[in-house]
Order: structure tokens, then sequence, then C-alpha cells
DNA sequence: CTCTTATGTTACAAAAAAGGTACTACGTAC
DNA sequence: GTACGTAGTACCTTTTTTGTAACATAAGAG
């Protein structure tokens, strides 16, 4: 742990610099939609309509740009079917699944610190 | 880890719902410079001067606000000594502390797989 | 032909977050 | 009585993020 801490270590992803890693990983997981979009997708692949119905607080505009970005980040595959009408299923990828166990870290911590 | 899945465990807190802990604790820690605040903290009190030092990157009017806000939230502790020139110093609680290890793991995270 | 369907895109509007600058308060030292 | 120093607050502007509504596509069904 203490090692995380021995001088500033700040970072660079994508031309932005980060105080910390912390900011960068905030970056990517931060979006409005992006947290739970990751936690829906380690539970199973999913096709966009299937998204559209979890999120249906969301519009199909925001879950496409959340969607984008977490697959620009390497976090989420997006699979297109040449079909018609169109099916493209997202699913996380090896780098998405590492994520995972902080955001059910996140999850407990509310959980058990913020009422 | 599956228990935290069962069923879709939305919470609410400060009169806002989230889908799922993790975007309460997002909204907790998750403003520009929380994190890091935070992050210090962890290290040491700190008075407001350490921190605008620490960020000369910002204002004190946005210090103030991400101050005021994790304290509202239980995080930090601000404690005021009545003398003139002010001093205010600035500390973790108990239950900001138990957020640190999860700030570590998101700087670990970012190191191993951002770049 | 026209309608349906799934997955988008584009242009624009609204809201939220962040930033900038100036002003305040008040004991102390000069 | 004037300037100093810390920790603010008030007001306003800019930037970023989110939301809304309309349009696009193209195979297959009728």
């Amino acid at each position: 742990m203490q090692e995380n801490r021995e001088k500033e270590d700040r970072m660079v992803y994508r031309e932005k610099e980060y105080k910390c890693g912390i900011d960068a990983t905030l970056a990517v997981v931060g979006g409005k939609w992006k947290a739970s979009i990751l936690w829906h997708l380690s539970q199973r692949t999913m096709r966009f309509s299937d998204l559209q119905r979890q999120f249906s607080g969301t519009t199909r505009k925001m879950l496409t740009q959340q969607l984008r970005e977490l697959e620009t980040d390497g976090l989420v595959h997006r699979e297109v079917y040449p079909q018609v009408p169109p099916k493209v299923e997202y699913s996380l990828t090896a780098k998405g699944t590492t994520i995972i166990p902080i955001l059910d870290q996140m999850c407990a911590w509310a959980k058990e610190y913020l009422q």
C-alpha cells in the first residue's frame, strides 16, 4: 500500500495528465452510466437493446456514447453481426474484467458507509 | 463477490437514487479534486494553505467547495482554530480512512492497465 | 412501394461542474 | 490608521456533460 505513495506519481493517459492514477481510473469508469454498464456486462454479454432495457432511464445516444468510450479504453468489446435489422453485442474484454473487483468494492463500501 | 449482485440493489443517499452503490460511491469521491484530497489527507493532517500548495492548479474556491462536500459526506474533519489570521486543519475521519484502500486499488489498476 | 426493426447519428438545448476575480473579516505589527 | 496574512464568500463566465428530437439505414414482410 505504502509503495503507491512514495512520490507524486502523476501519470499521462490519452493526452491528459492526471495527478496519480486514481484520477485516470475515474476518467475511465466515472461516466454517468459506465460503472453500471461494466457491472451488467460482467454478468453476461448483452446486445444493445438489452442494455437499453436495463437502463430505461437513459437514451440511445448516451448509451452509445458511453459504450464507445469504454470500447476506446479497451474495457468493452463490440461485436457487430452483419444482419438487418442490426445486431450488436457488447461484452467485457479481459482488461474490462480486471476492474470489476474494484467496482464490487465500491458497491460494498457504499452499502456499509453511506446511508 | 456474487452476493453483491443478486438483485438490482439500487440505493438512496442524500435524496438521490443510485443504481447500485457504485454510483453512490462515485458521487462521493468523483469530484475533480476529491480523490486526490483524500489521498493527501491520508498521509497527514493538512491546513488549508498546505492543500493550496499541493493543488497549485486550482483555486481557493474549488478547494473549499470540494472540502465542504467531503465534510458533508463525513469523510473529512474540519478543525478551526480561533486565531487571527485563521488556521483551519483538515484530516480524514474514521469513515474517510475506510475508502483509502479503494483509492489505492484504483491507483494500482491505472498503473497496471492504463498506458 | 411502404412499413417495420435495431442500432445508430446529428444538431441543438439544458443542466451541471468547474473556473476567475473581486471582496470580506479581524487580530497583530508597524 | 494602514498594511499583512489566512481562509474564506459572492457573483459571474466558461466548459463539460447530459438530454431531446428528428433523421438514417437496409433487408424482409405485406
